[in-house]
RNA sequence: GCGGUCGUGGCGGAACUGGCAGACGCGGCGGACUUAGGAUCCGUUGGGGCGACCCUUGGGGGUUCAAAUCCCCCCGACCGCACCA
């Protein structure tokens, strides 16, 4: 009994105490440590990875809901008899360590490291049950000398490769960036618009496996739609033709287009090129106006506002295509601004009739619009395009050999005549490009290759891995503090030993994420990446958890790792997926406000007065902005230390689950922080209050326990391990709360002291302990002792629930007139139809007000609906 | 423009495969204990009506014995991609 009914006082939870007690235990017992088979492992494996975190400094309220999400699936696995792998590290290598240096004069390392030392001791705190024996930091060479290691291999099997390439270069910090990189034709760190420059890159061929990269989304049935969407999307193949149009009066000349709708070619009215395709450069040679426009269209570049304007704008370069089915028609050639250079061949035939980019460039020049495709039902005498361009399939019409074929037998004739013709095939085009990986920055993992004037760029011979970064950098210049250290760089060439420089650029961070999942099954081998056989021992991770914003960087990146490194013998992963289950999650929010002036302000400079927020400090008003993300920017994080001080990590951990769904953003909310330390003290003190070992697993109910109040507290404890259970499973945290708090409620509702009722409380108790552990581990742990069970709970078996607890004997049945409830019947589990039907009939006679039955719908164990009129 | 997700009380959200809408929490209201309560506990809480009852899942249609759930048409919000030929 809790409280002043039974008498008895209960102390508050002290969770400072108990939290640090238990995770000294664990610790010292070593529960969280994964084994190898090689151990005499013979549990089945369970993998359980979050995103490993940036060390950026400290972790708020925010950054612990991805935590906490795994660590309740380790526990719970665990606790099913996996031998569960959950480790954590550090994506350790970046820009903002760089930029510290810049600002503050520290290293990056010891920047870096500092932040290491903090983060994990608040890590500890949460009472994650992580493997801390594996930890990895990516910028600690006994980790990247393997990545070194990792891009020979590449290198040697030409899935990485140099060349010279525009690449996106960002003014401010000074380094090129990814495509991924560009959001909206802004750095993503920077924000400062993106130029482009030509540059000596390395490269690694995702394209390689563009085709196994789309088709194996398929495979993966335990990801989010969304994601796999996502990289579908970015993959972007599209099916079409490559076509070569000659140049009239130049014997041997002609322009290649690509195009997804052979089928409109007798539509084509104009050719245009991208403004930097090879034939409008050579055109700008010589004439001043193509060379403006040109120029005109680079210093656009690709920011919001220039596509937002999109005008279509042209140069007419003057040339003649010969069209390669009406050899008598000629079509002019084109600049235009809007013909990407990088996708398909840089250059288009404009079908303005039929693409709402071409109508509207050919509107602009007076170029014609041909319409060879009939909408289903148009009428070919009067159909005509306006403003709109019809991209839609109907019938051929206008188009000689192609007329009255469906667009899509269109398609296929208009290629096999340009395969007849030799002049073009049908092809897949993707917009997926390889991946840059060359980055002019210090703080990252150096690119092992030595470039000799005679030998050209060579490898590190692999025993002179890792190739270390220098300690002794200076950032007081802009630019790479590698490519300006007076010694660094210069040593002699493996190959003939003349002398020779060393490469400067370092691996984008993306690289250090693309395979430290796989680390993690080996984490201590000095003289492979990882075992191949631990690796086939723990891959695929079987349930990783992280932030959707990862659905086309990382995550991409990360299978075009797993198959590369297949194929470079380093990894036996069937599949070529790492990662097996994977769940997005959402944010945790907080409220924002903004001073007049549009500065940030923290919620506690706020106050309320009459309904509306004022600045505490100014008394002038403030505008409450919308929920935000937890960033220190924005003034509205929570500290997690402080937090955990105040309320304790079960509490922050419990708080972060309840509410919303995992994959919907959770609103950080002191009321709600406050209840969900509401629920411990209430935990607690119905543990304390029943002040008595509580019946194991075994224990045999006694008499009067199977029935009346004892009966119905042991089918609620049986029925929410059973519903916890499912939740877990399914990602269903907030639901799996809810049961949690169903249950306490009717323990607390469930008074008495006969034996049969003291039995189903302390069982309902132990359930409930064992309920809550992955939530709350700490309580949970604490609640096991006091009930009299030996340590650890972390180590428990999962309980199982009683299916005759779970399934009541007897059911009410609502019973419907005409599809509205109007009275219940009590009827055995699996009744049969004819017994319901008469119970409900009698029950309903009354109900019926003369009405007479027309037909009786029973749904079995479920509802009762009576037809009447 | 393309792709996706989603609209349920004052709020966050439950509701399996179509079967009692509103679990659970927050907030509110009433009470108990208190010098006090922003602690704790008990009760209550979708809206309307004195009432048997009626209404209610963004709006409008439809299918069905039965619709938050399935179909069609609107309206709105959010996320991702975006001159991709």
């Amino acid at each position: 009994m809790i409280g002043k009914n039974s008498g008895i006082m209960t102390a508050r939870y002290n969770h400072r105490d108990i939290e640090l007690k238990w995770a000294k235990a664990w610790d010292e017992a070593g529960l969280f440590r994964a084994h190898a088979p090689a151990e005499g492992e013979a549990r089945a494996k369970y993998y359980v990875l979050e995103m490993f975190p940036y060390p950026s400094g400290r972790i708020h309220v925010g950054h612990s809901r991805n935590y906490t999400m795994g660590d309740v699936v380790a526990r719970f696995k665990r606790a099913q008899g996996y031998n569960v792998l959950h480790p954590m590290g550090w994506d350790a290598f970046g820009l903002p360590a760089e930029n510290a240096a810049i600002e503050r004069g520290a290293h990056p390392e010891t920047w870096t490291r500092a932040n290491i030392t903090t983060m994990k001791a608040q890590l500890r705190l949460l009472g994650l049950s992580l493997d801390w024996d594996r930890e990895i930091a990516t910028c600690d060479p006994a980790y990247y000398k393997h990545q070194q290691a990792i891009f020979l291999a590449f290198w040697r099997k030409g899935l990485a490769y140099r060349r010279s390439a525009k690449v996106n270069w960002d003014p401010v910090d000074n380094t090129v960036l990814a495509n991924e990189q560009v959001v909206d034709g802004r750095g993503w760190r920077s924000g400062a618009v993106v130029e482009t420059r030509e540059l000596e890159q390395w490269f690694f061929r995702v394209t390689a496996y563009t085709d196994d990269l789309l088709d194996a989304l398929a495979t993966l049935s335990r990801w989010p739609d969304k994601v796999a969407a996502m990289q579908t999307n970015w993959i972007a193949r599209s099916a079409g033709a490559r076509l070569r149009f000659a140049l009239a009066g130049a014997p041997g000349g002609a322009i290649e287009v690509f195009t997804t709708r052979p089928d409109t070619l007798f539509g084509a009215s104009f050719i245009a090129l991208a403004p930097d395709h090879p034939l409008t450069k050579q055109i700008a040679g010589v004439r001043p106006d193509v060379a403006a426009f040109a120029a005109e269209c680079a210093s656009l570049g690709t920011s919001e506002e220039a596509i937002e304007k999109a005008e279509k704008k042209g140069v007419d370069l003057g040339l003649r295509a010969v069209h390669p089915f009406e050899p008598h028609a000629t079509l002019p050639v084109w600049a235009a601004n809007f013909v990407l250079s990088g996708y398909g061949t840089g250059a288009l035939f404009g079908c303005p009739a039929h693409d709402q980019r071409d109508l509207e460039f050919a509107r602009r020049y007076g170029l014609p619009v041909k319409p060879v495709v009939l909408p289903p039902g148009a009428d070919a005498a009067t159909f005509a395009i306006g403003k709109e361009a019809y991209t839609g399939a109907g019938t051929a019409y206008r188009s000689g050999f192609l007329d009255a074929l469906p667009t899509e037998e269109a398609r296929g004739a208009a290629i096999a005549a340009l395969e007849r013709l030799g002049a073009g095939e049908g092809v897949v085009q993707y917009r997926l490009r390889d991946w840059g990986v060359s980055r002019q920055r210090y703080w990252g993992c150096p690119i092992p290759v030595i470039h000799c004037t005679a030998c050209g760029p060579t490898p590190v011979p692999e025993d002179q891995l890792p190739v270390l970064l220098p300690q002794d950098v200076r950032f007081d210049a802009p630019g790479n503090p590698l490519a300006r250290h007076p010694t660094w760089k210069h040593v002699p060439c493996p190959r003939c030993g003349a002398p020779a420089e060393r490469e400067t650029d370092t691996l984008d961070t993306f690289v250090d994420s693309s395979w430290y999942f796989a680390r993690f099954t080996d984490p201590q081998n000095t003289e492979r990446p990882f075992d191949p056989a631990a690796a086939r021992y723990w891959l695929p991770v079987d349930q990783y958890v992280g932030g959707v914003e990862h659905a086309v960087l990382h995550l991409l990146y990360a299978r075009f790792f797993a198959r590369a490194l297949r194929d470079c013998g380093l990894l036996d992963l069937p599949g070529g997926e790492p990662f097996g289950g994977l769940f997005t999650q959402g944010m945790v929010t907080h409220e924002t406000y903004r001073s007049v002036d549009g500065q940030w302000l923290a919620p506690e400079e706020v106050a309320l007065q009459d309904g509306a927020a004022i600045e505490i400090k100014t008394g002038a008003p403030a505008a409450s902005g919308p929920l935000e993300k937890m960033s220190k920017s924005k003034k509205n994080v929570i500290d997690l230390d402080a937090f955990i001080a105040a309320f304790g990590a079960d509490v922050a951990r419990w708080f972060v689950l309840s509410d919303s769904p995992p994959e919907r953003d959770v609103e950080w909310t002191a009321a709600g922080a406050e209840g969900a330390a509401r629920f411990v003290q209430r935990v607690w003190a119905a543990i304390e209050g029943h002040g008595r070992p509580a019946p194991g697993p075994g224990a045999a109910p006694p008499p009067g326990a199977d029935q009346g109040e004892a009966l119905a507290l042991r089918q609620a404890a049986h029925r929410a391990v059973a519903g916890v259970t499912e939740d877990i499973e399914g990602f269903r945290f907030n639901r799996a709360v809810a049961r949690c708090y169903e249950l306490l409620n009717a323990l607390t509702r469930a008074k008495g002291e006969d034996e049969a009722i003291v039995f189903a409380r302390g069982e309902a108790l132990r359930l409930l302990v064992q309920i809550l552990a992955p939530f709350l581990p700490h309580l949970a742990e604490e609640g096991w002792e006091a009930l009299g069970f030996a340590p650890f709970l972390a180590a428990a078996p999962w309980p199982q629930a009683d299916p005759a607890l779970v399934e009541a004997a007897a059911l009410t049945l609502p019973v419907q007139i005409n599809g509205k409830r109007r009275a219940e019947i009590e009827a055995p589990k699996g009744a049969d139809e004819a017994l319901v039907r008469a119970l409900a009939l009698a029950k309903a006679e009354p109900l019926l007000g003369g009405l007479t039955v027309r037909k009786v719908v029973v749904v079995t164990d479920r509802i009762v609906n009576i037809v009447a009129g």
